[in-house]
DNA sequence: CAATGATCCTGTCCGC
DNA sequence: TGCGGACAGGATCATT
């Protein structure tokens, strides 16, 4: 699934694929996957690409002309970069098109994945309350602290939710529970601040670790260039049996999503 | 405000 | 071989 490292990965490669090119067309082909700003001007395309940046797991992308564009890849989204067009293919819910003859297929099983474009002056309207970005220094263990000092939710949960820190998914929070040595059940609220510095630490370090080998490819995750990244074979717990010191891995649901960890390695 | 559960959706895998 | 059901899960919405 799609988190921080992997749509980094995802809006380098197609902010590097489009280039100076200019985008002509955003098509749509499933009902409600490309989103338009009602005070759209009519004169959008061609558009050439200004700027970008990544916001927990949101890409948004400006063009010249005063619009920008905001993709989610949700859980099956991806962006395909490919240059000689074809037909739609399957799963294809929305294509951008480009001017020199190429084009990025936005391919999304579950259809889940969103492509908004709106006024560059319009796109916080588009966007969520996020919380700190992992990797930048707002995101501190004093930060969490004041955060979670309400919630009594499991700390796993705390750190799904996006408005705590923005990025993290499923994967990369089993995997930094388990680095940080926490279980994922511990109430909020009673993860102590030496335990929050362990955690910012850890969370740090694992998505730098997974940015720089291209992301996890489990299921069917790939970059723009169909490559797969390969953090998948560095996991520690998520979809393991056994952690690096050998104990049986454990698994139980927290918020609707298999949570795995060590019952050996990881304590309240 | 916090927390929970349903919802969206389709491919894959499992058991019978 | 085929089929029903569970499962995968990010974000949003309604409900408690």
């Amino acid at each position: 699934m799609p988190e921080l490292p992997e749509v980094q990965t995802v809006l380098e490669g197609f902010i590097e694929a489009v280039g100076s090119t200019r985008i002509t067309a955003l098509d749509c082909y499933y009902p409600g996957t490309v989103i338009l700003d009602p005070e759209l001007e009519s004169s959008v395309f061609p558009a050439q690409i200004q700027g970008h940046r990544r916001l927990g797991k949101y890409m948004t992308i400006s063009l010249k002309g005063g619009h920008s564009l905001v993709v989610h890849l949700r859980m099956t989204g991806k962006l395909v970069y490919n240059p000689s067009p074809d037909e739609p293919l399957k799963h294809e819910r929305a294509r951008f098109s480009l001017e020199n003859g190429a084009v990025v297929h936005f391919i999304d099983i579950r259809t889940f994945g969103k492509i908004i474009l709106c006024k560059s002056s319009n796109l916080e309207r588009y966007l969520p309350n996020l919380g700190a970005e992992p990797l930048e220094p707002c995101y501190t263990a004093a930060y969490l602290q004041k955060q979670l000092s309400s919630r009594k939710a499991p700390i796993k949960n705390a750190l799904l939710d996006q408005s705590v820190v923005a990025g993290l998914g499923n994967i990369y929070v089993c995997e930094l529970l388990y680095r940080a040595k926490i279980h994922p059940e511990t109430p909020s609220n009673q993860v102590n601040l030496r335990s929050l510095q362990r955690i910012v630490k850890e969370t740090r370090q694992v998505l730098a670790e997974a940015i720089a080998v291209g992301g996890t490819s489990v299921s069917d995750f790939r970059s723009i260039d169909d490559k797969t990244g390969s953090f998948q074979n560095f996991l520690r717990v998520y979809q393991k049996t056994e952690c690096p010191r050998g104990h049986k891995i454990a698994n139980v649901k927290l918020a609707g999503r298999s949570s795995f960890y060590c019952p050996v390695c990881q304590h309240p």
